[in-house]
DNA sequence: TCTGGGGTCCTAGGACCC
DNA sequence: TCTGGGGTCCTAGGACCC
């Protein structure tokens, strides 16, 4: 239920939501100042399509995840400047961010690259704008990207703040949605589908019963509406009105591991595939040791292009371990097992992707669950540990030093890494630092 | 010519058990 | 002809997120 709002009134728990914004574009634009106020793009992995916007752009009415061929005319009349996207310098950026917010509130929730909520006690809505504004003037200092901060009662709540002041220069990059007088301000103008947690499905679903803004929404029956939907739904309209439901985002232990890349050149031999899902697998294979997990899963995708008017096809399909590995060599045979199972001649494929999971922190399988954890480690599997460790050991010092022999052409070819545009890695690597004139 | 990559959660329905 | 009922566990697929 609302209740009467005094300025004075001391709330239990402030979400900020701290959102960069346009964030691969402001990281760019760190060591690029001439490109403030100009308009910027950062393209996906291949250089296929756009996946980040400045202000000018989205300006221009240039879409998210637009294809870049199409809009080549728009670069060059608007001399809009493009990036291949530079991840080593967005994941540095982004990990130097998070650890001032967490220096300067005690409960950070890091939601994801570019956004964390920040959690306050015990304080009143001029005391949270403050905080707020010394926050987004803290990281502008630092670092160099602008961001937003929405603040609320709920963490729906707090995103639809952000982007309200995200969306209106005059905030300041600060709003509050803790008022009653905001709230009905705000709601009313935001279409359902701007919600955080309801997409374009659930908007269809929701128009069909007549709800279009988040006001509506908010006032809906609450039981009809889980019957109907789901408890996601239920819980967004809690926090709609204010309640603090959404309470644990924090990433317990991570589900599983993907890694996937699109072609720069479509492949229709077999062989090629196995090289590609040779080098994914031993990343993959990485990532899981170095998160000190095994699997008891791994699944293999390869798909042709989803355009043109090239015949189509797409498999996946999925192998599972009795003892949980981490071990790239056990990993790859079953990549190529599956490969074997779901691989068609005559496609020209496009994709391709290997994903781990069913994680254990122990290679004890359901079955041994009383033994001791070291009395069962053969030989082998000792033998085993030992080799991967030499091989991460090796590799984190220089990349790609030591791989299977089933990846090294493609490790030669470098066939899925198409990025002309790519900007240096300023903060990541010592040639590519900076010079001062 | 050219269209990203990496995640999480929920649910329905099948398998299986007593 | 008639073909229990209730529970759990698992998984694939859908929907959503950035």
């Amino acid at each position: 239920m609302d209740h009467l709002f005094t300025e004075h009134e001391v709330f239990q728990k402030l979400y900020l939501l701290c959102d960069c914004n346009n964030f691969f574009v402001s990281c760019e634009r760190i060591f690029r100042p001439d490109l403030e106020k100009r308009p910027v793009i950062v393209l996906s992995n291949n250089d296929g399509c756009v996946i980040a916007r400045s202000k000018e752009v989205k300006a221009l009415g240039i879409p998210m995840g637009i294809a870049v061929f199409k809009i080549q005319d728009l670069i060059k009349r608007h001399r809009i400047v493009t990036f291949s996207s530079n991840f080593n310098l967005y994941l540095d950026i982004s990990s130097r961010i998070m650890r001032i917010l967490e220096s300067l509130c005690p409960e950070v929730e890091i939601y994801s690259v570019d956004e964390a909520f920040l959690s306050f006690r015990n304080l009143t809505e001029n005391e949270a704008l403050d905080l707020a504004f010394k926050i987004k003037n803290t990281i502008a200092t630092y670092i160099g990207v602008p961001i937003s901060v929405g603040i609320a009662t709920s963490k729906t709540l707090a995103k639809l703040a952000s982007h309200e002041a995200k969306s209106h220069s005059e905030y300041e990059g600060v709003f509050s949605l803790i008022s009653t007088l905001a709230c009905d301000r705000i709601l009313p103008q935001t279409q359902v589908g701007e919600i955080w947690g309801i997409g374009k499905r659930l908007q269809e679903r929701l128009h069909e019963i007549k709800i279009y803004n988040a006001l509506q929404l908010k006032q809906s029956d609450l039981k009809r509406m889980r019957k109907l939907f789901n408890i996601n739904l239920a819980h967004t309209i809690c926090e709609l009105r204010g309640e603090d439901v959404i309470l644990e985002l924090e990433s317990h232990n991570q589900m599983q591991i993907m890694w996937s890349r699109s072609f720069k050149e479509k492949i229709t031999a077999k062989e090629d595939l196995r090289q590609a899902l040779g080098a994914f697998t031993a990343e993959a294979a990485f990532k899981l040791r170095s998160l000190k997990q095994f699997c008891r899963k791994l699944s293999i995708f390869i798909r042709t292009s989803y355009f043109g008017t090239q015949a189509k096809y797409q498999a996946f399909e999925s192998l599972s371990f009795d003892i949980p590995t981490h071990d790239t060599r056990v990993l790859t045979q079953a990549a190529f097992k599956i490969l074997d199972l779901i691989f068609k001649e005559d496609f020209s494929y496009a994709k391709a992707g290997v994903i781990l999971s069913d994680f254990s922190n122990s290679r004890l399988s359901q079955t041994s669950l009383f033994a001791d954890p070291n009395s069962n480690l053969t030989e082998d599997l000792k033998r085993s540990d030992l080799i991967m460790q030499t091989l991460d050991k090796v590799n984190l010092k220089k990349r790609n030093t030591l791989f299977l022999g089933s990846q090294s052409l493609y490790q030669q070819d470098k066939r899925y890494a198409q990025k002309k545009l790519l900007s240096p890695n300023y903060t990541t690597d010592f040639n590519d630092l900076p010079i001062l004139k």
